[in-house]
DNA sequence: CGGAATCCCTCACGATACTG
DNA sequence: CAGTATCGTGAGGGATTCCG
């Protein structure tokens, strides 16, 4: 195993490879809404709210480039293409599906240091008015 | 749960906002590197091959920020700053290497599907110089 | 329907220099 | 030692248009 912190280290890049697509803003949307079974290009797009054409594109093939899903052309009039997970996908769900519940559970904790933290970075906030202004 | 796949969903940003954290590039390997207790700026930017003092500087406030590792600053001359992982961190820790695993294990098997994407997305590398050129 | 191609903009990031 | 400030580049990504 031996996780070198070296980011040229075959290992850590693999890793890093993989952390980037899980951070990625659409690829793991997309992996879980393919979770429940195949679905086509629309209708992706119309359950990934906000995702502009390009990208959805962009990231099916990225997916599909790592092996993670399987893009099937069904060539009839009008065309019909089908997104489905492969074992690989489905196998990465599980450990991504740890990563989503930690975040689901520990959110509010996460927010109420981001409101401290903010709160000590901003001690501005905390000027109150003080008795001299209206020293007339 | 009932992830909605609907990024303005409160439960979809906190994941999405948990996955680019992790997605990012240096934050995971940061959290690894304090895994096993506090560490000084620049023993961190020594650890962490690559790292430029900005991004090393940036991640550490996002992490303090998300309260994922606390700054403890030692007013000496030399000043001293201690990092290290909160409870919080700590237990990120888990989920995070359950992903890593899943990378390492699977690494070969998404190298492969890369290596067989490409070539079928580059089907002019399998051009043989057939028997025209050498003709005479 | 399911893309590919183009334009354009922003902002994340690295490199460098300066400070307490 | 542990940062902050500034600048320059370029990759990421949205909007739009065209195609089979």
């Amino acid at each position: 195993m031996t996780l070198t912190h070296d980011p040229l280290s075959t290992n850590c890049r693999a890793v890093s490879a993989v952390l980037a697509r899980v951070g990625d803003k659409w690829s793991v949307l997309i992996v879980t809404v393919l979770g429940p079974g195949p679905r086509r290009f629309n209708e992706l797009k119309r359950s990934i709210n906000g995702i502009s054409q390009r990208m959805l594109t962009l990231s099916l093939r990225g997916l599909e480039r790592d092996g993670l899903i399987t893009r099937t052309v069904t060539p009839s009039t009008p065309p019909r293409v089908d997104y489905e997970l492969t074992e690989l996908g489905r196998s990465l769900l599980k450990p991504v599906m740890a990563l989503t519940d930690w975040a689901i559970k520990n959110q509010s904790a996460i927010k109420l240091a981001q409101t401290e933290f903010d709160a000590a970075s901003q001690p501005d906030m905390e000027r109150r008015p003080l008795q001299a202004s209206s020293s007339a």
